[in-house]
DNA sequence: GTGGTCTAGACCACA
DNA sequence: GTGGTCTAGACCACA
């Protein structure tokens, strides 16, 4: 996986996470992988694993099961509102990027559309 | 000016001071305000616009002028590269994080049309 | 080290490392020393010794990993354009300097070649 | 004239102003243009003119004249000494880099012949 | 331990 | 006044 230089890893591998919850990955109530075991699959420090990790027991998304390790929280409502979170946030910070940008919400649309018409010619070229 | 802590304040000055430009608050070969002038603005060391101006000098995007100050670049090109690639970054990033949680390229269409719409309803009112 | 104080002195360590790179003390692929012991070893700020390093960075010349140090990248490519670069640099500099002089090509050779045989008699005296 | 940014601009003042005495361009005992005016030819602060002026007074290559200008010094002796310095410095500074990077005094005499032939090739096309 | 960022403050070159 | 360099030193993220 690769991480921006600019943002802590950890935070990265918080969304990492989210987003492995969001599509599907991982269950709700299934158990994550062991945090020596994502240390290795994301070549990252354990410390730093674990520092995600507490992060989301904290934003309530997993729990820790003592000795067992930790698993997606099996609360729908909260993985629910997690999504939503995650989506909007990503929406967001769109529309206020562009819109610090002088570009009117009109032009974001076509804008967006016109990114993935030359992203897909691109792609299937 | 807010900046966001997980981001190094140097890099959110460069995007500032890129976001004046595009917006013409900067216009071409305009001298950007003194850096001790911009430090007290954004209430940031000397050292920190220092270092934003000296990579914006790099990019081309700024030329230094000894003892008279810092201005904007006066070759349009690199001008209209920089704007192409600040929008292109934006649009690319909702499109990687978007795409990420599964979201299909038309669903971001709509998913960012209905983002607006809610949005300017909850302004107007 | 001794440092040219006309010149800035992260400017002269970025010349130095580029210097120990092509001498091959330092080999393609391996640590730089830390920073805070070049720091020791040249007598230097910290800072500076990172402004020459993040430059060298931004060049492709080092390699950063996180929390592990610097490395010297591993693309010969980038190596040898780097070699090019600097030695062509000293030579198109010698160049101008002599033909600013009213010296001309011809007489440039026989200069430097005076220079070395003299050079050599004084040292092996 | 072009300066290069890493270098104080009163010091390339002092070398351009040997060069034209080398060059025969001012000649032994002729008078120097007044400061302003080298100001303007230069484009640089007449500050920055002066400065470069006082310190070729203490190396005797220019003796002031109180309300008549500056000259060429008419001691040949000096000049000749001077243009001597002057050259010895550009090819000791050529060897010293070449050497740091590991060139022998051989291949310096062939790399200079080689840069010199190019370059002319690429100059008479 | 290793690098990255930031601050406070000094001093210099140039206009 | 305007930017450039450097130092000393703090604090953070990561291994």
């Amino acid at each position: 996986m690769e991480f921006d230089d600019k943002v802590p890893i950890y935070y990265q591998i918080k969304q990492y996470i989210c987003r492995e919850i969001i599509t599907g990955h991982l269950q709700a109530g299934s158990q994550v992988p062991a945090v020596r075991q994502l240390a290795l699959d994301l070549t990252v420090n354990v410390n730093t694993i674990q520092r995600a990790l507490t992060e989301l027991n904290q934003d309530g998304v997993l729990v820790t099961k003592r000795g067992r390790g930790n698993f997606v929280t099996e609360d729908i409502q909260v993985l629910t509102a997690m999504k939503q979170q995650v989506v909007q946030a990503a929406l967001s910070s769109t529309y206020d990027q562009l819109s610090r940008l002088g570009i009117t919400p009109q032009e974001m649309v076509t804008a967006l559309t016109t990114y993935i018409e030359r992203r897909e010619e691109t792609t299937h070229e």
